[in-house]
DNA sequence: TTAATCAAGTAAACGGTGTTTACTTTTTGA
DNA sequence: TCAAAAAGTAAACACCGTTTACTTGATTAA
């Protein structure tokens, strides 16, 4: 229950101070972004010092992708989650692609940060982990492990490449969750206006990117 | 070929002082992005002062919607030419497809920015335009009836909601480009890196979302 | 042509940011 | 008990977007 038999008392407190300072990034970043999310007002709200902050980040980026890195794993564990329903093949695998919709748009100044981090430059930096180390290798890894299986179990075409229809997934639930968490208004423009929930769409959607790998690659 | 007929010398130096920060802008943020646009630097690039930014643009953000939305619009403009094209309607369909994710990772800050702005809060305020007015409603009003084309002539199932179809094409094609614009390793990781280029898998994946559409919704 | 008016441009300041440096206080371990 | 190490901080540095008060230059009306 305790951890006092490994680790000193400092430790103990050093481990409170930085979660407290995680714990308060977390509540204002969840709901005001990184622009509302300064050193200074973070510093004030746990009375501490804004150098303080830096006795346990080296940087304000440094602390935020823990945030990211953190939300990307609970990203994970909620498809794992999905994942262990008992219903058929497909179903599962849409609950899974639904899921991760849902759980992005959920915060989504978290989601859009995971992925609007290193923009262009230098991806391969010597800071920079592997991305087969980060949450965001892992959530790859099982999707496309998952494709796989549909593979193997006839739902998809035995020529399909489950890597690459990975990629195609994952751009595509990409796609919708970024559209949903920056665009409120996307799902429901047009004169038709409540023909369908925001809930329903992510179904529909989910659904036609499956279809989509369903069928051969090389059609007639 | 001039309109010296119709603007005073004052009105035609006022629009070369503003063509020059826009030009500048444009130049810096096409290669590094809203970091490293400041006005100071602008200013100092075209030699005045800061505060006479002021004189043109209310704000940053105003010059920076400028810089987003005439990217839209040549986007838009690459959109109708590819459609011009002659071959059958799928193919023109996926070429509008690919050539949408090209331009957009052409410029991936602009695109990125186009998206990233109103993040959650109100998108219906009073300052901001009318979605159909945008060059991003114009680009989906040009999808949309592609897409109802496609009905009419008998690729997409009779039942298919055109308008529906282009949310979820478009958020697809939007989920290709921002993979694509900001993780350049995307579509090459993992042991098999050069199976495919970028531009065969853009093609792949408009291949995919077309697949998905022919399929009816209400399927076996 | 002269005087008045308006636009263009600017220096300096305001309030903010992330971050570093030099310093003080507290805690720890021998 | 006492030196060393860690925790914490005040103040500064170098930026940022933006506003204010002001000067300079061009335009227009008398």
């Amino acid at each position: 229950m305790d951890d006092h038999l490994h680790t000193t008392p400092a430790e103990r407190r050093r481990l409170q101070v930085r979660e407290a300072i995680v714990s308060a990034a977390e509540e204002v970043f969840s709901q005001e972004g990184e622009e509302g999310l300064s050193i200074r007002r973070l510093a004030d709200s746990i009375n501490y010092s804004p150098a303080a902050i830096y006795k346990y980040f080296g940087s304000k980026e440094e602390l935020l992708d823990e945030l990211k890195e953190s939300f990307f794993g609970r990203l994970v564990e909620h498809i794992h989650a999905t994942g262990d329903g008992e219903d058929g093949y497909i179903d599962r695998a849409r609950a899974c692609f639904a899921t991760y919709i849902r759980t992005a748009i959920d915060k989504p100044h978290h989601y859009a940060a995971a992925f609007a981090g290193h923009a262009l430059p230098n991806a391969l930096a010597p800071g920079v982990p592997e991305f087969a180390e980060t949450k965001k290798g892992e959530a790859f890894l099982f999707l496309s492990g998952m494709l796989q299986e549909g593979v193997d179990l006839g739902h998809f075409p035995q020529s399909m490449d489950a890597t690459l229809a990975a990629k195609s997934a994952w751009a595509a639930m990409h796609g919708l969750s970024m559209m949903l968490a920056h665009m409120p208004t996307f799902p429901a423009f047009g004169p038709d206006d409540d023909t369908m929930t925001p809930d329903e769409f992510i179904d529909f959607y989910c659904d036609l990117i499956i279809r989509g790998l369903e069928v051969d690659h090389d059609r007639p």
